[in-house]
DNA sequence: CTTCGTGTAGAAAACGTTAACTATGCTGCC
DNA sequence: GGCAGCATAGTTAACGTTTTCTACACGAAG
């Protein structure tokens, strides 16, 4: 009765969860043996042990992770940042990633960023400090900000000598002197390969419709593009090429505007899928039939490109296995060597042909 | 030179992050300065100012997350868990709460379940112990778990009293003593306007494809469908319902199994969307043409309807609105009154008629 | 009957912040 | 000239864990 805190007084934290001091006080033990019964490395005798049980039981306590970070342990949290949800390939890659890091017992933290890389390099900014066991980047960069580049360089090296790992998924490395895993798959090469196909089957003015200016992705698919014309001897067409966003209205838009202007090819090769549909789309307005008027491939293949009619012919990629590459490198660094230098992985992709180009002579 | 730890001699902890500490030293102040620089709540001479924000760029400094989330900062974590990222509906919903929550400087933790009833369970509690601000669980329940709705409800309660909220966000509410936020479209209501939109069109036999048995939502949508049936005197025909699971592989190969057992129905409700694009896929297969010989809706009015051709008719629901709602409530619950009883909300769907429905006499 | 393990328990020092106190020069005023 | 008031700065006690390190019984062995 000497305490000077009398029961029901003046309680000083309604609200707030129990402690692990509060359940040691409950089940007549000190904090160190709760701890102990909680991480079952410690010798620790049946009855305390039942007892401390039925105390977290009867107090509903949780242990708090911020506590317990602290105190030194590994928070198994990895971080991933995409432009958007929404996408069907991020989603994929997403779901690869989370499959992964749940499967080995990690937590996942998701960041968007809508394409603005400020907003990105903050991300990251926050996931550092979060102590993140690795963070994770899917899909293309925007190379927007003045210092991007550096930035991104230095929170790479920061991240890897605290003990964390940088991941650079489905878009180009940093450089050979940055600590950081990449894992690519190949768009320029899928591109090459889907406009040779346009070529043999006689396509001579193709318009491409690109993602934004300044986005890899997009850049190394319309290079990839550029390469096959110039090997099939097709001069470079500057008035084919369209920049856009990677959305179905964009892709509606963009063509609904070609097709207005009266302007004269005989296929579109989307840098998407969801922009190839809204080609299909602008081409329904215009009583054009794909791929008797009009010839329309696609990039990613998602499962949209089968549900298209007629069904898309796209370049497959395994966005999926992708996320799960991504996160083993990130998880399997946890045992990695201070002085490591960086792993770099490159998927293949292939074109899946359907219905959706015919032969032009 | 009494001191102990001679420098570069045994430096303990070689590849950590430099803590607020070493950031004082460098800048030759207390770490109380330099907590005040970063926190600027507290005057602070300019000369001490700068000295710290240049040891802070020199040193690379990043304060850690859980040693202040420890000392009492609120953390800004929202939490939102779902079956799966892929799924264009929980894509949209999670776009919302993501979007809103960094509108509001919030970061979004996200865990995945593969409606997996344990493991959500397992995800609330993870994240009731990282100590989230709010945790929104998105998507119907698959109520498989014994003590499911004793746990979650007591899971709630412990959110509560941590000043944290549970948000229920497109399912049915846990009870009206459990602190909890409800955010729900009406299924009933909208799989009842469907069916009768079809009864309109002169549909007597309707083979009803749903979700899986105890999900709520495919069975609130079954029961809107049943409900339709009832009031326009069309007799209950347990034969025409079917259960799946939500992908296009499951509405493709039940819609083939029962094209092939030949038995007849002239209209398909499919539970949802990319349910339709199986449907679409099975009955191209048998070549029947959409609607003329198979009419086939949907649910959820995700931006494939607008791309299967025929255009497919199905129930709208605003998804991202009912992510940025769910974010909303939980962010906003922040300031709320510990008496606090739960809030409740009800967004309304229609039916977007396109041209996958003919009229069958 | 001392002495040494062995099994179990507690005390206390981290971990990296924040915030409530103190402490110290100043300035200006009576 | 002493002192209130102010602008800064530093000290230190939390916050809730984990993890040494120490302590204490209790048998067994010498």
């Amino acid at each position: 009765m000497a305490n000077s805190s009398a029961p029901g007084s003046g309680r000083r934290k309604s609200s707030s969860s129990p402690t692990l001091a509060d359940v040691a006080a409950h089940a007549g033990v000190s904090p160190a043996t709760v701890s102990r019964v909680l991480a079952g490395n410690y010798p620790v005798s049946r009855s305390a042990n039942q007892r401390v049980q039925r105390s977290i039981r009867e107090l509903n306590y949780s242990a708090n992770t911020h506590a317990r970070a602290l105190a030194g342990v590994q928070t198994k949290t990895i971080a991933f940042i995409l432009a958007d949800v929404r996408g069907q390939s991020f989603a994929d890659a997403a779901h690869g990633v989370e499959q992964e890091a749940s499967r080995r017992g990690w937590l996942s933290l998701i960041g968007t960023t809508q394409g603005d890389s400020e907003r990105e390099l903050a991300l990251v900014r926050l996931m550092r400090e979060q102590r993140a066991g690795a963070v994770i980047l899917i899909g293309g960069v925007t190379n927007e900000a003045v210092d991007y580049r550096a930035k991104m360089t230095d929170l790479a090296r920061s991240l890897h000598s605290a003990g964390s790992l940088l991941v650079l998924c489905g878009r180009p490395p940093l450089g050979d002197d940055v600590p950081s895993a990449v894992i690519e798959y190949d768009n320029e090469q899928g591109a090459y390969a889907m406009t040779s196909h346009l070529l043999s089957q006689g396509h001579r003015r193709t318009l491409f419709i690109a993602g934004p200016e300044r986005q890899s992705t997009s850049m190394q698919r319309l290079a990839g593009h550029r390469r096959a014309l110039h090997d099939f001897g097709v001069p470079d067409a500057p008035e084919l090429v369209e920049h856009g966003v990677f959305t179905r209205a964009s892709g509606y838009q963009l063509t609904k505007n070609r097709l207005a202007a009266g302007q004269d090819f005989t296929a579109v090769f989307a840098a998407t899928d969801v922009v190839a549909a809204g080609v299909y789309a602008a081409a329904a307005e215009f009583d054009l039939r794909v791929p008797e008027d009009l010839s329309v491939v696609g990039y990613d293949d998602v499962e949209l490109a089968q549900d298209l009619r007629p069904r898309l012919t796209s370049v497959h990629v395994p966005y999926e296995e992708l996320g799960r590459a991504a996160a083993n490198i990130a998880l399997d660094s946890q045992h990695q060597q201070p002085n490591w230098t960086g792993a770099h992985r490159l998927f293949t992709t292939h074109v899946v042909v359907r219905n959706s180009v015919t032969r032009r002579d």
